[in-house]
DNA sequence: AGTGCTCTTGCACACTGTTACAGAAACCGG
DNA sequence: CCGGTTTCTGTAACAGTGTGCAAGAGCACT
């Protein structure tokens, strides 16, 4: 592997031209549009023009490729702007982004969580949110426990948001509400056997749940001025 | 494929001996022993002592086999003794079920997440669950609701569980408490900025986090006798 | 010119899912 | 008993995947 510090399209050798910054950043493209599976080394040593080992000699193995692709990732959607008056909405405001740039970057985020990196990517959102908690005076273990609780929590939701999208077996057919369709429980009431049926409104659950969540961390605004 | 409704080593071929439910049963437990990626048609063949075709002609693709290891593991962990007085602690109780069921069976939950089946391994338990939400006064789209946000909560608890364990780009390296021992930010109490350093207790927070979400969907108990 | 370092290539290995094709064993009708 | 059909089994191959090894091509410095 390519051992410089920092990359410096150096130029001494064979034909240059090559950067690792090149390759992370071709990779990136690669899974962003055609998703996890479509980073293989051949396919993107194919569209940089070359064989498959010179990738492996800038950037190592492809545990390392998805590692910097995924570090790249994470500084572009690291920006963000908290809004709120209370700290119960600033928090809620940086859950909501996590949760939105998630949708918004699906397959760096889907790449992401198949190697057991995704706190890679929301490090700096998991820092944005922490500050939030710090500030609403949340400290110490607390902060810990309610980061770690609001974080699973959108986890949770990226995980179904996913599921209901293409990709696995069966396709829709196991989705939750299809199966649902097959249930006939008489110690349940027809109304609720019906409503399972029928998908629910993820952008809203979100906030009511998230919200419970929240609350349950994090203390009212203690009335300061007035 | 073999398309007889039911298997009964049917017996007019050549030499039997190998039913469909032997097959998956073999390849639950390679899952269950070596986790997802050690179920390959191949080693399969070789533990029943018989080439992949034969495999293809009894249960088809790996999709289909997989999804028939996955409903089996289902009927396995459907049972459960669901406890508790108020309405909320036994929501709680199916609740719970469903996580440690799920850290028992990690490798087959793994599986089913990978192919996007969980909801065909977890269906026993959400009618379950849906039954003590409905006993307890939520029906019909509030219960539904109620339904995903638990189901969401306890998703993301086991994504991050599974995450802290072995697999994946930089094993222990891309831990969460890993990632903030070189996090240094002024905006942050020191206190807070140790306690992300080490591991929750994830059993315990579990316990509260999905408690307030079930509290926050589910009334508390009317008094109705005393 | 020669030596050394950096980059790039070609080829190969082991492994995956999947299938086309060919062959044995059992039953069934004659 | 013979031929045919169904039911299984086995061989070999195809198209992929990640990865390592040996060798070469170009530039820089001596």
């Amino acid at each position: 592997m390519n051992t410089t510090t920092t990359s410096e399209a150096s130029g001494t050798g064979r034909r240059a031209g090559l950067d690792r910054e090149d390759i992370v950043e071709r990779a990136l493209d690669m899974v962003e549009q055609g998703g996890a599976e479509a980073l293989t080394m051949r396919k993107l040593a194919a569209e940089l023009a070359v064989t498959t080992t010179t990738i492996y000699w800038h950037v190592g193995d492809r545990d390392a490729l998805v590692a910097s692709v995924i570090e790249r990732a994470a500084h572009r959607q690291a920006e963000l702007m908290v809004e709120g008056a209370t700290a119960r909405d600033r928090v809620m405001c940086v859950a909501r982004h996590v949760w939105r740039s998630a949708l918004a970057h699906r397959n760096v985020t889907a790449l992401a969580h198949q190697v057991g990196a995704t706190s890679l990517l929301e490090l700096p959102l998991e820092i944005a949110l922490t500050r939030e908690l710090d500030a609403g005076g949340v400290h110490g273990e607390a902060a810990r426990d309610g980061l770690r609780a609001i974080l699973m929590c959108v986890a949770g939701f990226l995980v179904v948001a996913f599921r209901s999208e293409g990709r696995g077996t069966g396709g829709q057919r196991n989705q939750p509400h299809a199966l649902w369709a097959d249930v006939d429980d008489d110690s349940i009431a027809s109304v609720t056997l019906a409503a399972m049926r029928i998908p629910p409104e993820l952008d809203t659950l979100f906030e009511t749940t998230v919200r419970a969540v929240v609350d349950s961390f994090v203390p009212a605004a203690t009335v300061t001025s007035h």
